[in-house]
DNA sequence: CGTCTCCTTGAGTTAACTCAACGTACGTGG
DNA sequence: CCACGTACGTTGAGTTAACTCAAGGAGACG
């Protein structure tokens, strides 16, 4: 077990190559992108501060997504053999890490609802909402460091890059929000939350499941 | 632990309830969807026999999605605080319930990808290899029940339904493919899969991890 | 001071959508 | 056995959200 250290925009895990290491996001942030044939992206996962990189990989044995750092970030890197003996000697190891595996299928569930259902407005404004919920720091600020180019959440949400900007900017004249250099600013947090339709249920999962199963959970 | 019977269309899993049973489909299949306010749908995983129902669940102990047969099928149902006994017991069924989570993850990222990314016609394309892979009984057939209305593959597909009809008729009279009452036909298995685009990795990764942990797999 | 990456804007195009009507198969009850 | 209702599929016509291509700004950095 040992931190490592990476710089902005380093590969942390590489698509299609069997996985040797399990990481632990300590600060920074990162995202998981799957590449295709024509070289158009899409982005499948963000992963913030304390998140796990594709704890399904670990039980998959390999990864089909590349994991790129957005910024410098700082990981906790395990063995994976390492791990399974760790997870051997007590299951609540392997417990977590399966219930990490499924919240971060649940985010991506509502990932895949929004892009196919839902116009590219409200597909914007849904993730800066879930980034704004997942940031919060119990402050009741409203400024956040975003650290997605506008390429970049133009490749999360499915949109080309233009299209993207027009949007951006017509939520700017909105009032909704500000987006400059990686610093978003949300101006009017209710009338985001309905542009978006925003439920955080699906987030809240795991904080609600937590603490049930610190009290009556088996393992 | 019991067999249940569950006639077409019948609701297995309930959007939003806490869950009190893991569900093994036999035989059948069944469709899990998230429902948005205005009324559209978005179906987001198609079971098979064989499959375990939203695995995740179990661990999140709630669901989001509401399942439901497509066809009549017969489900294994085990209580889940049975379930959590057995697996106290046998942590090999820990594991394997937590490979089948990250296994429909995997297809829900490749899901999301070809939504974000692809035309209508490589996403439908797509998607039809993917249940002819799944589907596929070792024989040479290339006919499979298709148990989707069109309704229902355009709601996977992030699709109108008639926009869905027009992908199709060109994909018929492209002799790709032939799809009338629920009877899937392909006629040109290379012209699909190049369309489509398709690589079965994705898939094939649940045997490959499967064979190379029954060897030398710890649990 | 040039160069690179990111952002912005304009103009034209197109894939996919909506609405609305009509066709077709199937099952049910009179 | 036919008439009717319903669910699913098909077609037409018009609209629009999002795309592509292409060019021009604006910081950041060596």
């Amino acid at each position: 077990m040992q931190p490592r250290q990476f710089g902005k925009g380093e590969v942390m895990v590489e698509e299609d190559k069997p996985l040797s290491s399990f990481f632990l996001l300590c600060s920074g942030a990162a995202r998981a992108t799957r590449t295709l044939e024509d070289g158009s992206q899409q982005v499948v996962a963000i992963f913030l501060a304390g998140d796990v990189l594709n704890p399904g990989n670990l039980v998959l044995g390999r990864s089909r997504v590349s994991t790129t750092t957005l910024i410098p970030a700082l990981v906790l890197s395990i063995q994976v053999v390492d791990l399974f003996a760790l997870m051997e000697e007590r299951p609540a190891i392997m417990r977590g890490l399966w219930r990490e595996t499924a919240l971060q299928a649940a985010i991506q569930r509502e990932w895949l609802t929004w892009l196919g259902r839902k116009s590219a407005e409200k597909r914007l404004a849904h993730l800066l909402c879930e980034f704004a919920w997942r940031l919060q720091t119990g402050n009741e600020s409203e400024i956040f460091e975003l650290p997605l180019t506008q390429r970049e959440l133009a490749d999360t949400l499915g949109l080309s890059a233009v299209h993207l900007n027009r949007v951006l900017q017509k939520m700017r004249s909105r009032k909704l929000i500000d987006l400059n250099r990686g610093r978003l600013t949300i101006r009017n947090k209710e009338g985001l939350y309905e542009v978006a339709e925003f439920d955080s249920a699906y987030l809240e999962i795991s904080n609600a499941v937590q603490s049930r199963e610190d009290t009556g959970g088996r393992l």
